[in-house]
DNA sequence: ATCTACATATAGACAGCCTACATGTAGACT
DNA sequence: AGTCTACATGTAGGCTGTCTATATGTAGAT
């Protein structure tokens, strides 16, 4: 997976994994590749900036626990983050189609 | 939409405007347009620069013709391009169906 | 004269994803 | 005791491609 593919939609992503329940880091980058069937390989130094600008920006809440002797930061959905899930999912199905209809336009001649 | 999100996918649209006749920039412009219903306006700081990049790297060729006392710098596929619009293509399928796979993932809880 | 459409181009800003590195605990194995 | 792997978080700096803003010029309409 082309690693520039990704812009812009990582927050999806993010969000999206963290619907149904709160999660840790850690966590949330195994959550991505079992649901992408090990096709998203999604790097630490991109995924803990990532949270910490959701939760700047208030789409994200969280809070450290430990368990097991190890520190996590575990991350939850706002109401404005599920909002935000909204419209990254539109802005998604809008995305696929408008790139979607100009890659798989017919390649016959003109006239 | 977005500009962010086109990160990565320019280089497929603009060789996917090329597959079926050469165009010049603004031509192309013009086609995304048509293309994508209107969703798609690519500004000329954007297209301009990728059209050389892409020619820089062997996917497309370009000849400069005078049309209406206007100059205009026509660009075509090159057979490096043809390839490259294919693995786009596939690229392109794989991209969507992973990261729709996480966006749909059913919010229901675990267990 | 002025305005719009046509047509190309570059400089610099901006943002976000990545690589690489740093730090530390727990448990298994030797 | 030492090593290794998994778990867990984090930052600094690089890279690169898209965008904004600007510049330049022709043609045709008003």
């Amino acid at each position: 997976m082309n690693p520039d593919a990704l812009r812009g939609h990582m927050d999806a992503l993010l969000l999206s994994v963290l619907e149904r329940e709160p999660l840790h880091g850690y966590a949330i980058i195994e959550a991505l590749q079992e649901r992408s069937g090990g096709a998203l390989s999604v790097p630490t130094g991109t995924v803990y900036p990532a949270l910490r600008r959701l939760e700047r920006i208030g789409h994200l809440s969280s809070e450290w626990a430990t368990v097991g002797g190890r520190r996590r930061r575990t991350y939850r959905l706002t109401e404005s983050g599920r909002k935000q899930l909204e419209g990254e999912r539109s802005a998604w199905r809008e995305f696929t189609s408008v790139i979607g209809s100009v890659l798989r336009a017919e390649a016959s001649g003109p006239a």
